[in-house]
DNA sequence: CATACTGTTATAGTTAACTATAACACTAGC
DNA sequence: GCTAGTGTTATAGTTAACTATAACAGTATG
């Protein structure tokens, strides 16, 4: 696994945005365990505490059920709800902030997209949501 | 003034970070003095050693000068410095994220222009905001 | 000198984030 | 019951961020 964290947000808040991650690309699907508290906190060379702390965050968020003994586990409409939430949080608070940032730089539209270019090859639709 | 402060980065780099936003955007000159340490600690009900680390991050970039007495001063260059850095910063960090999200949550363009509109009147009709 | 601005340092306390270590609570399989 | 997985809580210590309060240091004005 590759885990570099982020010096501008803590590490707990992190990994809840590396599971949103999972869950809206699919590779978490709703029913599927999340990776046990213990097994990330060794992979990832941090401690369980923090790493429960990020999922503690999802659990009050909905998105994920904990179940002693078992793990914890991505609930029915975690996706969906993801989708509407995150996408109002972006649009609503993120993106005005990136778009004020664009125009200070004067970043022009073929700076921006050569930039991206390479990150993903293909433009499919892998995931079509309702 | 407005300040409202971003629970997901310290005070003291969101003042730094408005300052280059007022040093790109021209409002402080070259050679300008940046509003002094006290100033600011009251105008936005903050402490001064906050003020002045955030300032001192500036100085640490060469982006300012401090003057005993007379206050910080925007250096020579400090704008061109600026263009740069903060665009390769942007480019190689910030914005490969950005379009992860973007692509996640399945924005389409049109969502982001609109979610846009309304921020800046950059070249089209006045708007008639009270 | 005194006054009134500037930046800067000192002292000390609170809170959040992270860490190490250990123990407790639960489930499943043998 | 034992073992080996899960989540969870307890205890305690470090560091960074922020705070309050005060003092020190320099510049300009009168």
């Amino acid at each position: 696994m590759d885990h570099e964290w982020n010096d501008s947000q803590p590490i707990y808040r992190q990994l809840r945005d590396r599971v949103v991650a999972m869950i809206l690309d699919g590779v978490l699907k709703e029913g599927d365990p999340l990776p046990s508290v213990r097994t990330v906190a060794a992979d990832y060379r941090v401690n369980p505490l923090t790493v429960l702390k990020g999922y503690q965050q999802l659990v009050d968020e909905g998105l994920v059920e904990s179940r002693r003994g078992l793990g914890m586990f991505v609930n029915a409409g975690a996706r969906s709800m993801l989708l509407q939430g995150e996408r109002q949080k972006f649009l609503g608070e993120e993106w005005p902030r990136i778009c004020a940032t664009i125009q200070r730089l004067g970043l022009k539209p073929e700076e921006l997209l050569e930039a991206d270019a390479g990150r993903q090859p293909s433009s499919d639709s892998a995931k079509e949501e309702g």
